[in-house]
DNA sequence: TACCAGGGCCTTT
DNA sequence: AAAGGCCATGGT
């Protein structure tokens, strides 16, 4: 089934770090391979994407694809050495972009999106992404590659809570429910969100079970590309306790989620590279 | 407002 | 090997 082609990217490691991008918490089905390829499944297509010198690589991708899919999901339209530079103003976030300056905002789908991170409150990271994989495997389509696409909200809305046992939510399996339902009913239009202004849009989110400010925040940033959006979970409360007394700026507003993203990251991995040593002990 | 809700990863003994 | 802390939170 070689019916696609290799598309080489002209995208250094300081635009796009495969590392940093898929292990930065803001997606959960991407596994990194021996070699540091990546394979994913991301709108029911598979891929694997891998660094080749300067180049990031996409194996086997349909011209239609790349154009209707991953352009966008990788978010390769926008200047990211633009928003480093906007953001480096700041020297906190400088310091985050220096430790790991090629994290992009990916734009995955709406709605898995809203699942993972209903899925992701008051949980870890490895235990957010077994969860997700029994949730595609168990649900979701099969696809060619072997691998699942991501169950949509029709394929969810009719189960019984006991049908989610398998994927051991706990206390979470009911807000999935939930989801799936007003989103299957229309009562919740995910397509709509685009046109919305981000209070309404987070207030549509919010109607949902198991969905308050934090998880409505992560699904406009990471499903619809709003920049904007600012998700405060604990880490990112423990950054701006430590770093930011006087207020996160307001200059970089516009661009919050993407600092976000930078401060999280460094965070969780360097905090002493923040100044903020003591909100983690440094691995 | 404080506390509680699966379950398991991970670190410490 | 066993124990306990901790988790990209929100509902009550």
């Amino acid at each position: 089934m070689e019916n696609g082609m290799k598309i080489g990217l002209d995208l250094p490691p300081e635009d796009f770090d495969l590392d940093a991008v898929f292990g930065c918490g803001q997606c959960f089905r991407w596994e990194r391979r021996e070699d540091g390829s990546y394979a994913g499944v991301a709108f029911s297509k598979e891929l694997v994407v891998r660094r080749e010198g300067g180049r990031i690589v996409l194996d086997n991708v349909s011209a239609d694809d790349f154009e209707g899919i991953w352009r966008r999901y990788f978010d390769l339209d926008r200047d990211y050495r633009v928003l480093r530079r906007r953001l480096s103003a700041d020297p906190v976030l400088r310091a985050a972009i220096d430790f790991a300056p090629g994290i992009r905002i990916l734009r995955q789908d709406p709605w898995e999106t809203l699942c993972s991170f209903i899925l992701s409150q008051n949980n870890n990271i490895p235990r957010i992404r077994g969860i997700v994989a029994r949730l595609c495997a168990c649900f979701g389509e099969r696809l060619p590659g072997g691998g699942y696409a991501f169950p949509p909200p029709e394929k969810l809305a009719g189960c019984g809570p006991d049908a989610f046992a398998p994927l051991r939510a706990g206390f979470r399996a009911p807000y999935l429910l939930d989801a799936a339902r007003k989103v299957a009913s229309g009562a919740v239009d995910l397509g709509a969100l685009d046109g919305m202004d981000l209070a309404a849009a987070r207030a549509s989110l919010m109607t949902i079970r198991g969905v308050g400010p934090k998880v409505a925040d992560c699904v406009l940033l990471f499903g619809c590309g709003r920049l904007e959006s600012f998700p405060i979970d604990v880490w990112m409360k423990r950054v701006l306790g430590a770093c930011y007394a006087c207020g996160f700026p307001k200059a970089l507003w516009p661009y919050g989620g993407v600092a976000q993203q930078y401060l999280f990251y460094c965070a969780r991995l360097c905090p002493e590279r923040l100044g903020a040593a003591g909100i983690r002990p440094a691995v």
